[in-house]
DNA sequence: TTGTACGCGTTATCAC
DNA sequence: GTGATAACGCGTACAA
């Protein structure tokens, strides 16, 4: 592994010279640049990232975190996350908390000791307050999160909006006993409380009452679907309509309604969330509500490049708009 | 951010102590060392892994590099390493090449640079001439890829076997029509080349001829799924049944049959590879080969880390069994 | 058992 | 325009 002093020697020039040719700087003669990149090509060269850092330059790195990188929604928003970065040139690390908050704070350390110039962050395990005093490393973007601070740049999804045109959307249908499953706990404050609100809304606007034995909380997976559909079987007074808050939940709702012989959407009607790969597969094809991943990435790494040019750009809150996609369920 | 010497002056300690007392060394008083934690627990002290790599010592830190981050297969393979790494207390540090060579090798300079102790490469798109100087830094396993190299490490599945069992398994239904997927382009020697001997294997102990035209090269997703059925419809002697290659390409062929009036399996019948979460969503339920993601990416990683542990650990081969699992495509 | 001093590879400062 | 040189934070040989 040769090193800047290797390619100084065989150019027969100094370090120095070496790296303001690496580093783009004005004033060198164009003969010697020359020389400069001929011997760096002839070794093989490549500048040692560690050394660059240590020395206190930027990395032109940035570091991602992501609860768990199986979950669709977030291998796709990795990768435009990703790509917007190699647009601008830079690189990319991912690290998976795995909903784990001490290594939530092992991968932050990482912006502490310069290993990456930001990171964006798509899910929160710790306490803001803990976070925090990472910022004054470097900047942090929230991704797809949400906090009521107002000093973090965040970049997300309108969902309120997004519960409520598929509550809405079931209604327009002629539902009026509609279920409805959350990730949290159906709390006024937490996790999913904007789409809590987005059902409550439209369920208000058309004069439903709210029936608390429709409220599956805790849902996310498959599994989880299979059983809310064999709860609700299990009603007297069974709702006619579901929103399940993701396309996973929503499968295993259809998978386990067509076990006991019910047709959907004329038994039970499904609407998703996320519009995945396997919405499309499915059969029937499920209606859901479609998030703009690639937007969402670029819009973060954009803001957080600005951040890390300019150290005092303004904290900017974007929210993207979601749309309703009606395929065969609903 | 507080360095080794500020931990060493608020602790009334010398630098090389405090190293110590970080990297656990032997021969140090109970008394100094609680020194050391208080102080270091004091300034919320983490050493500078860029420092640490310069100075030379390993990073406890591995790179995977993986073609697309969104397949399901890759994000599923880089879990399971990430999980089979951090059990060994390792950090993993994920790269997407998006099937770029130079992306490629810009990754693989991380290890010359000491970036990573190791990698795990899940693809390879440079021919190995280019790859193998990199292993004179730090050893490389491959893993899901098979290289007709003696001295590369290969962690992988036993894909003849998968090819093998799905088509005899439609043979044994009865079909002597059966068409065929692959990712290449069913050449003696290049991707897929195992896959095809299974495939061409089962047809012979059957005692069945290949017919070319139900051959179809270069097929990845959904899409492709869909146009294969298209041309298979379009056929006078048509197929009766089909091996895919990949969940994806099944779930494709098996909207378009739907779309167009055909029963699954009656009229087609149908098998995947993967065995995706979406391959239980579909309807009917899809047959097909399931991989032991889980131990592949386990054995790759204990396998890196005894080689990155005895420098000269035997080289070993690793195939792993797959299996079929049968559903309701078939 | 502890401390001193050097070097890992790079870049910025200063002097020429 | 170019070249010495110090400094970034750390670990280790050597000395004590």
């Amino acid at each position: 592994m040769p090193t800047i002093s290797d390619v100084a020697k065989l150019s027969g020039l100094s370090k120095a010279t070496v790296s303001r040719v690496i580093n783009n700087h004005p004033y060198i003669a164009k003969e010697k640049r020359e020389r400069v990149e001929k011997a760096m090509k002839e070794l093989g060269y490549v500048p040692n990232p560690s050394a660059r850092r240590l020395r206190g330059s930027l990395t032109s790195t940035i570091g991602v975190i992501v609860p768990r990188i199986v979950n669709p929604f977030f291998s796709y928003l990795v990768n435009a996350i990703e790509q917007a970065a190699f647009k601008n040139n830079y690189q990319v690390l991912i690290f998976q908390s795995n909903e784990n908050k001490d290594k939530e704070i092992y991968f932050l350390n990482l912006l502490k000791n310069r290993q990456v110039d930001g990171i964006v962050m798509t899910s929160i395990e710790n306490d803001w307050d803990v976070i925090e005093p990472y910022t004054q490393y470097g900047p942090i973007v929230l991704c797809n999160e949400y906090l009521n601070k107002s000093n973090v740049p965040m970049v997300r999804l309108d969902q309120v909006k997004g519960a409520y045109i598929g509550t809405k959307h079931l209604i327009d249908k002629g539902h009026t006993k509609i279920a409805y499953c959350t990730g949290g706990l159906f709390a006024e404050d937490g996790k999913d409380k904007d789409r809590n609100k987005g059902y409550q809304q439209a369920l208000e606007e058309a004069g439903l009452t709210l029936n608390p034995n429709w409220i599956f909380i805790n849902k996310h997976t498959t599994e989880d679907g299979k059983k809310v559909m064999k709860q609700m079987m299990a009603m007297n007074d069974k709702p006619t309509a579901i929103f399940t808050g993701s396309d996973e939940i929503a499968a295993g709702v259809i998978i386990e309604a067509k076990e006991h012989g019910l047709k959907v959407p004329e038994d039970i009607a499904v609407i998703g969330f996320d519009d995945q790969p396997a919405a499309e597969m499915m059969e029937p094809k499920l209606t859901t509500i479609r998030q703009p991943i690639n937007d969402l990435g670029e819009k973060s790494v954009e803001q957080l490049i600005s951040l890390m040019n300019h150290k005092e750009a303004a904290v900017e809150n974007v929210e993207l708009p979601v749309e309703l996609l009606v395929r065969d369920s609903t």
